[in-house]
DNA sequence: ATACTTGCAAATCGTTTGCAATACC
DNA sequence: GGTATTGCAAACGATTTGCAAGTAT
């Protein structure tokens, strides 16, 4: 019965040409659609929300992973990062390299830039026209420019 | 009597508080100084030269155990590794992030951003001057702004 | 003399791969 | 039925660690 809610999900990874796998479907749920299958239901009310957009993610293999198994949704490890990657190169994902190690994937694909909590290691999303990038330098010859990245790094601790 | 030359590097390590070793001197002086000390000099001459910036080196851990090798200053890279995150600590590096799985460590350690070749995985410094940070926003409550990273992806193939 | 450094080899971590079993169209 | 996908376990590359031996002050 909780099919029926599948359908928009199945429907997003048919467009980018990936079948929709009963992995594929739990790690897109989990990735895309803030709402929960079956766990309790998180008590909604705090979050004073200012943009209504579903939900940013930032979120590593490992953590997806025990995500879908703490969902009761099994998914081996190899197959979540062999997801991220197609979802990362369907459009549907945007990867975030901030420490060296490990990866991050943000569900935001729209241009944007991050804050980066170097304590807890956690990324919060900048709106892309929140930064203003004035004299951006000319690609040197024969490269374009694929993508500007701006990373603004937290430490702890109040102003200066 | 090729000693005499390291005096200014001995002075430097000192001030941080890292004993000058011969393997952390050999290693500085791969990153630090331009001039070759017993390999064939490189010709000079190419190098339109803007900036008389001695010279600003992106460097991986395993490059620069290789470089060592090659100049006949056996290094272990386990070594390596602790002299680059001692340098770094040290306000000598820079560590920069850009692709999972390694990091660069940039001998330019001014205010300033990056151009990545994603083809070849080479990055290029854009002094700090050169682009412009419009509204920033502030640091979000209890943490301050400790480095803002700017990194131009770039691709092959010509403008748009 | 003593504390700091080094090098080795093993351990760790995140990620990738080969390949047989399995699921989708 | 045929191809795409999965899962496992092994392989991998970069980096880190423990610890005995070596070195700077």
């Amino acid at each position: 019965m909780t099919e029926r809610r599948y359908t928009a999900l199945i429907e997003r990874l048919k467009q980018v040409g990936l079948r929709p796998t009963r992995q594929r479907l739990a790690l897109a749920k989990l990735l895309f659609d803030p709402s929960p299958t079956e766990q309790a239901a998180p008590p909604s009310g705090g979050e004073a929300g200012g943009e209504p957009r579903a939900c940013d993610r930032h979120i590593t293999a490992e953590q997806l992973h025990d995500e879908a198994v703490g969902a009761g949704q099994p998914v081996s490890l190899a197959t979540v990062y062999n997801t991220l990657h197609q979802f990362t190169e369907a459009g549907l994902l945007r990867e975030v390299v901030v420490e060296p190690g490990r990866s991050y994937f943000d569900t935001n694909v729209t241009d944007h830039h991050h804050f980066f909590f170097e304590g807890n290691g956690r990324l919060l999303d900048i709106p892309g026209d929140q930064i203003q990038l004035a004299d951006l330098p000319s690609a040197p010859e024969g490269s374009r420019i694929r993508r500007v990245d701006v990373i603004v790094r937290l430490a702890d601790g109040e102003a200066d």
